[in-house]
DNA sequence: GTATCCCCGTAC
DNA sequence: GACGTACGGGGATACT
């Protein structure tokens, strides 16, 4: 018994044209259908590597539906010629790839999957269909799924059960109720699927449920069924499948074969597929571990050094006793060179009993020797470099010398990998298949399982790892350089990497006495509230549960619902706001989940993460997570602590520096709007900001017309509002709701905007023609996000892509700023041998930790490094401000 | 019991 | 459906 992949090629072939960004040719030739259809099937040579399998096309011209009921699919406009010119090269690639084709005159793909999985079936072998077409579900059952790749979901019997109410041997008759807009079939015009469901479900069947429709009771439902009957049975038959046209019965010639690499070659040069092409060379190759050698003694160690001395760039790998890289010891270090050689230095294994295991060269001994080439001026690679960075400054005060290439934030930087950009998996792409963590430490579950692993086995791990991230560097180099970010790579992110290892390192001080005190106060409020709550609702309820509080709410206390979720109606802020002026538990609730918000979030989670020795929290500062380039925090997130309100600001009160130290923050002032008069160059904008002038107060003089020294704190409230909703792209309907006005006013308000900053609203069509155009947007530095669903049909994610393109040039431009500034003025501290150092960034701000007699040097070169970061076509603007907490005001 | 989705709320 | 980027807590739900 074997499985068979059988795919539904002419969805895909849509799917790709439509979902895949617009993609040609120099020569202007439209190949992205070509494209999305290839990736398609590579996924699934990849993933499932099936043994055997087929696709499927429709054909040419009309089917046998067409006589069955003219209007078939009349409602279908023509295959655009963008697409029916990719038509050939899609067979070309099948034809390349060496994979059966099944195609039929007057026989659609779907009739062509039925009956091949009818006749595999038969022969007792399990098919797997790979498709997103609903209709096809009706063959789910014993033996058969449906694959949908996009969605990677798998849908046997149950799934489909699950999905439409009825098992899939009864969906026919629920498609001929509800038929099928896309395909022009009729069904029961007012019945839906849900209608539908029920129908069938009760009555077992569509013939059964038209015998009984004359004893059912009179309804608008029995109307319609009754005057469609015709209408119902026709759409039963367009919808069923026809699983007898002449399809192979012999296994074997579903049987994958080698691909013809010539012919495929040949086809991925005539349509540029760059990305395609490299993949064809390396099939898949098993890593040589021939090449691999431990070094055990000094005599080794210095041979491998004179062996790397020729080399002008080289891979880097620690082995460690542990994930948290501050406090963990090193057990070994590879390394790796062009040429496929590595070595493997055991420095920390250990036998059970924790005692070090012959055949390792001291640390010290190490050390001495591997400094001069860690503080060289070589290229060292890795992956994930703050780690290993951390590593060696934290254990052997030894940090390793610019210049850096980090394989994971490179992949980020080329948004490959999806969302793993684990080394693993994006060295799989490349045809590498590494031995896991699992399999090296046999599953041992200690923190430091490493240590115990046998020399040779390690020696076999480290130097895969350190050799997998060599073979990324080849790779991703150039093609940072083929999208021009070879800067951004070399000279921001780069050199950020040793800044935000020190910055994680260093911590910063919390006050465990004060966050005792918090905990107490808003555990005893907490109780309170919850007392009251349970009283005010007539019953104890988990006040937590929003599905509990709607029920309390809503169903119990009648009060007005608002807003829908997917899974009741909603109780957020706005809601509940609302709902606060009809009784008096909203106002009770709201507050409880403040409390509760800042006792679990912030005050019980700071609490548990500070380290006992120094009383400071260590957060990671990512760069490698976000889209637009911006960093991101964890464990804990140190860049959401509450600002707003004053119990929030009674956190910021628990964040102190050293004894003897103090605070300094220096926050860039709207750097994001100062990015957008750079984009635009809008002369008004522009000018406010040479000025100097309040940009919510100017932009309240332009909106309401009035002078500047008519405005009022209500009309810079919704100047500032307009402000911060023109950087994400808002609509009159978020303004509106932001604002508690109505949908024309905010619009009226938003007129008034672009009449006066003309520029910005060129630039907001500006860059979302372009986007549509390349499919992408860039930032200053020229990080690029792709944007897929650009020209999506679907109006609301088309919209949604909309103004990702319009934020994200925005957000990630200020986030490039800010990096350049860190860099930078790390750098001239240190060289004024000034010692104040960097704790935290938030976006757009920096907190610095000095001791007080430095502050006069160090604030007013930190203010100027900042705003000289870079050259906008506006200043930019720095507010810094001393503090002995991370409290405002 | 664990993993994941969803809702909600915090920051910029 | 309607405002972009994150992280994370807790409940509800799905899965093992």
């Amino acid at each position: 018994m074997e499985t068979v992949y059988l795919i539904d090629g002419s969805t895909y072939i849509y799917r790709a044209f439509y979902a895949v960004a617009p993609l040609t040719t120099k020569a202007g030739m439209p190949t992205q259908a070509v494209f999305g259809f290839i990736s398609i099937v590579r996924r699934l040579l990849r993933e499932k590597a099936p043994k055997f399998l087929a696709v499927a096309f429709d054909s040419r011209g009309k089917v046998f539906r067409h006589d069955m009921y003219a209007a078939y699919k009349a409602n279908r406009p023509p295959m655009p010629e963008d697409l029916a010119c990719q038509i050939p090269d899609i067979h070309e690639y099948v034809a390349a790839e060496n994979i059966l084709c099944l195609r039929q005159e007057g026989v659609e793909a779907d009739d062509l999957l039925a009956s091949s999985a009818r006749v595999l079936r038969a022969a007792g072998h399990q098919v797997v269909i790979v498709s997103g077409d609903k209709d096809l579900l009706q063959l789910v059952g014993d033996g058969l799924t449906m694959w949908e790749p996009m969605k990677n979901t798998v849908y046997d019997a149950e799934a489909v059960a699950a999905k439409y109410q009825v098992p899939p041997e009864k969906l026919l008759d629920l498609f001929a109720l509800v038929g099928d807009s896309s395909d022009n079939v009729p069904g029961v015009p007012g019945i839906g699927p849900k209608t539908a469901a029920k129908l069938i479900g009760d009555y077992g069947s569509l013939d059964a449920l038209y015998e009984a429709v004359a004893s059912m009771k009179p309804s608008k439902n029995q109307e319609r069924l009754v005057e469609n009957r015709e209408q119902a049975f026709l759409s039963r038959e367009l919808i069923r499948l026809k699983s007898d046209v002449g399809v192979p019965h012999d296994l074997t010639v579903y049987a994958r074969r080698d691909e013809d690499r010539e012919r495929l070659t040949t086809l991925f040069s005539k349509l540029e597929f760059h990305s395609l092409l490299s993949d064809t060379k390396p099939a898949t190759q098993p890593v040589d571990a021939a090449q691999f050698v431990l070094v055990r003694t000094e005599a080794q160690l210095a041979a491998m050094l004179e062996a790397l001395q020729g080399e002008p760039a080289i891979a880097i790998d620690t082995e460690t006793d542990s994930v948290e890289a501050r406090s963990a010891r090193l057990v070994g270090l590879s390394f790796a060179v062009e040429d496929g050689r590595a070595w493997y230095l055991p420095l920390g294994h250990r036998s059970e009993s924790g005692a070090l295991l012959p055949d390792q060269l001291p640390e010290d001994k190490a050390r001495a020797f591997l400094a001069p080439l860690l503080s060289s001026g070589r290229l060292k690679i890795g992956h994930n470099l703050k780690f290993d960075y951390t590593v060696l400054a934290a254990h052997w005060r030894l940090p390793l010398a610019q210049p850096l290439f980090d394989t994971m934030i490179a992949a980020h930087l080329l948004e490959i990998g999806g969302r793993s950009l684990k080394l693993d998996d994006l060295i799989a792409d490349l045809g590498f298949r590494l031995t896991s963590f699992a399999e090296v430490t046999k599953d041992d579950a200690r923190a430091d399982a490493f240590a115990h692993v046998a020399l040779d086995a390690a020696r076999d791990y480290s130097c895969e790892d350190v050799f997998a991230a060599w073979k990324l560097y080849q790779d991703y180099a150039p093609k940072l350089a083929e999208r021009g970010i070879t800067k951004l790579m070399d000279e921001v992110e780069m050199p950020l990497v040793p800044v935000l290892a020190a910055m994680e390192m260093r911590g910063i001080g919390l006050d465990a006495a004060h966050l005792d005190l918090l905990a107490g106060e808003f555990h005893d409020k907490l109780r309170r509230l919850q007392e009251e709550i349970h009283q005010l609702a007539g019953r104890e309820l988990n006040i937590m549960s929003p599905k509990q509080l709607g029920e309390v709410l809503f169903d119990e206390l009648k009060l007005p619902h608002g807003k829908k979720t997917k899974t009741g109606y909603s109780t957020d802020v706005s809601v509940l706001e609302k709902l606060a002026t009809y009784h008096p538990l909203p106002a009770k609730i709201l507050e409880y989940r403040t409390v509760a918000k800042l006792l679990t979030t912030y005050v019980e989670k700071l609490a548990g993460l500070r380290a006992p020795a120094t009383g400071r929290v260590h957060t990671s500062f990512n760069q490698a997570v976000t889209a637009t380039g911006r960093l991101s925090s964890s464990n804990p997130n140190l860049q959401n602590i509450p600002i707003r309100g004053e119990e929030g600001n009674r956190i910021r009160r628990a964040f102190v520096p050293a004894p003897g130290m103090i605070f300094l923050s220096a926050d860039y002032s709207q750097i994001d709007l100062r990015v957008l008069a750079h984009y635009s160059r809008d002369s008004a904008l522009c000018q406010a900001f040479v000025k100097g002038e309040d940009i919510h107060s100017r932009t309240a003089v332009e909106i309401f017309g009035v002078s500047p020294l008519m405005v009022t704190g209500d009309m810079r409230r919704v100047a500032k509002s307009i402000n911060f909703g023109i950087i994400y792209g808002m609509s009159s309907f978020g303004l509106a709701n932001q604002l508690n006005i109505g949908r024309k006013e905010a619009q009226k308000f938003i007129d008034r905007y672009f009449q006066h900053y003309p520029g910005v609203e060129r630039f907001m069509r500006e860059i979302a023609e372009q986007a549509r155009r390349d499919g992408f947007v860039t930032t200053l530095f020229g990080r690029r996000r792709t944007l897929p669903d650009i020209n999506a049909k679907n109006k609301s994610v088309r919209e949604f892509a909309e103004r990702t393109a319009i934020n994200t040039p925005i957000q990630g431009t200020a986030a490039e700023i800010i990096k350049v500034a860190m860099i930078k003025v790390e750098r001239e501290l240190a060289a004024r041998q000034i010692d104040a150092h960097l704790l935290l960034q938030i976006h757009d701000e920096l907190v610095f930790e000095m001791e007080e007699r430095w502050l006069a040097a160090a604030r007013p070169l930190i203010k100027q490094v900042m705003e000289e970061a870079v050259d906008l076509a506006v200043p930019l603007a720095v507010n810094i401000v001393k503090g002995d907490s991370l409290a405002k005001g």
